[in-house]
DNA sequence: GTGACATGTCGAATCGATTCGATACCGAGA
DNA sequence: TCTCGGTATCGAATCGATTCGACATGTCAC
């Protein structure tokens, strides 16, 4: 009954025909009679054959098709950020009709270990996909490099020989810090995303500041100096998630000198801002702004809408879809960097008059 | 400089030794002098070679080490859903240490259509994981018949030679029933998943239930029908979304003879109904009970705790993951039912009294 | 009738590894 | 000295397809 699968020198010999001229019949590369193409379609189909065995076309053409994407380490922590799936799907969308299909890489096996998920070092594929942008040495950058497989990095520090893309956070965060200058505001602090592997919480001090692995962090905190703004409190939290959007928020607010403004590094870490702020009985914006960033909806916080930088997560995920066909052809395709636009919600307005 | 990547008979040739040899330096499968094997890895080291080709690897043993999850429609919408997102991670927990990827596969190109992916037909996977049930005569899972693939069917009605994993959601759905019954509710609204790829929204009448392709959403429906509960409306959603239940919650509160309970088939949807009613201005559970299903932490819907029926979703990724192994072991796993637990929270208590 | 050319088919090489059976070598035991 | 057993190495076949060059056939123009 169930033999092993027939190949194409069965399907070959059933139609008395070479193996040539049956994988003509598939592939259509090449002329051939439309009879004996029938015959040999016939043949398959009789013989249960269903279609070129992809592993001996890979081999052949040196190509798997697969494009690696390296998602930090727990997938379940990078899949609950909206920011992720979205440009993911972006990205899956992009592929999908270049015949290519995308294989999840867990990054590194621990956190915080240098050690390399082996699928890094030995999975077919043809291009990987950094999605957070990797750490100063990232040691998954430095196996891939080693391998000579082409990579895209997205949201990192430029690297040679790496494709990238990204948005223009730093500018975005700065036109954010802009917004609140304007409206008054005079202290203001910021809850920042991860600063390395580490991934500690907790208020930083400089020391800590200086020494941010990640570069997304680092960028998006340049942008509130680039406004000109000296946080009263730099809080980091260990990943962009809504928990630790209030525990930033329910230590910055209940602090002897609360800010009154709170610039979050994620739109779901403001959310948490936003929440904690409630659990206090702190009215938004009245007795606290708080701005985001990343512009995503979040109908399960109304009825606020938090003010944000909108990021266009689809556009991200089709760059990186271009980048990785320009790396199939051959070339390298010029650094991008996506443009983001500010976007007023109700989270933000002027500050309490101070009592006096 | 570049040249073409080196393989294992260059790094043989370097060596002085056999590409049988060379092979056997890698792989460590027979004997080798401790010295020989040094010396090839020397000369890979010099030539730059970072191990064996996995697409010649891969020929020769017939196996990519590639798992396909098919993915509903677009990746956005599942992945917006944490119960995806946490049986995934389980899944590519236990995966990863056997060595295998996971490869996303969109499922069908267009909604609606029963053209599948590209990918399904031709890409190279050992085995197939149809992560949401699929319908009645999936073309999907018609396909990967075709192609021999073995396969996992997750939440789905039993096939003939496919391996299934799934909850229990049906004794859950029944014993949230039995827990609203005990409370006094009698008139009682359903809000469900979606019932087939066409995705409408809306009140389904008894002609529209019967139609019902998508497994899951019958299955939970059977479980009211089991706790001997007769809705007094079932409202259809697209997919299981906090807007959907918001949309589904603003619709059943404000019908003219409104329900006391609403019992939800998923948290995400159970929570927007919570979202409706606060906005309506009424309370939960005083004035209308809402349960959910999945058992989902969800912070952001402070204070309120939903009443849940919680189901394993890192041990079911495992599950599946094990079914996965058997399958490549060549043996077909039992099916598998996932035990569920109510866990009620505060959102659901006694109806309100009866205004007479 | 013959050379030029297009069309259709085939044989063989190739992609990069793994693996089986054969061979060469060495020391130990009879 | 001869054989036996084990270790280390090698040659060649194999996995399943693609592709290039060769070859046979048929058509057309001169």
């Amino acid at each position: 009954m169930s033999n092993p699968r027939p190949t194409l020198a069965d399907v070959a010999t059933s139609a008395r025909v070479s193996v040539s001229t049956a994988s003509l019949a598939f592939s259509g590369a090449g002329p051939i009679a439309a009879e004996t193409r029938r015959r040999v379609l016939a043949a398959a189909e009789e013989l249960g054959y269903s279609g070129p065995n992809p592993l001996g076309r890979q081999l052949r053409s040196g190509r798997s098709g697969i494009v690696g994407v390296i998602i930090g380490d727990a997938l379940r922590r990078s899949f609950r950020d909206p920011v992720s799936v979205q440009t993911l799907d972006g990205l899956v969308s992009t592929l999908g009709p270049l015949g290519l299909g995308v294989l999840l890489v867990p990054g590194s096996t621990a956190p915080g270990t240098p050690a390399v998920d082996p699928l890094v070092e030995s999975a077919a594929m043809d291009v990987a996909v950094i999605m957070w942008g990797g750490t100063v040495g990232d040691p998954v950058l430095a196996a891939l490099r080693r391998r000579g497989t082409p990579t895209v990095l997205v949201e990192g520090a430029p690297v040679e020989g790496v494709a990238a893309i990204g948005i223009d956070d730093r500018a975005g965060i700065a036109r954010l810090g802009a917004h609140l200058l304007e409206l008054g505001h005079e202290r203001i602090a910021t809850v920042t995303l991860a600063f390395s592997h580490d991934r500690r919480e907790g208020l930083a001090d400089a020391d800590r500041v200086a020494g941010i692995a990640w570069e997304i962090t680092r960028r998006r905190l340049a942008g509130l100096g680039d406004a000109g703004i000296t946080p009263v409190a730099i809080w980091e939290t260990p990943a962009s998630l809504v928990e630790h959007g209030t525990a930033a928020g329910r230590a910055l607010l209940t602090s002897p000198e609360p800010p009154t403004a709170i610039i979050a590094q994620s739109d779901l870490l403001a959310a948490g801002v936003v929440l904690a702020a409630r659990e206090l009985g702190l009215r938004v914006p009245q007795d606290v702004s708080v701005a985001g960033f990343d512009g995503l909806d979040l109908p399960w916080l109304a009825p606020d809408v938090l003010t944000s930088v909108a990021q266009p997560l689809a556009e991200k995920g089709a760059a990186i879809g271009h980048a990785v066909e320009a790396l199939l052809e051959g070339s390298m395709p010029p650094p991008q960097l996506l443009p983001v636009a500010l976007r007023p919600g109700t989270t933000t307005g002027p500050p309490p008059q101070k009592r006096s």
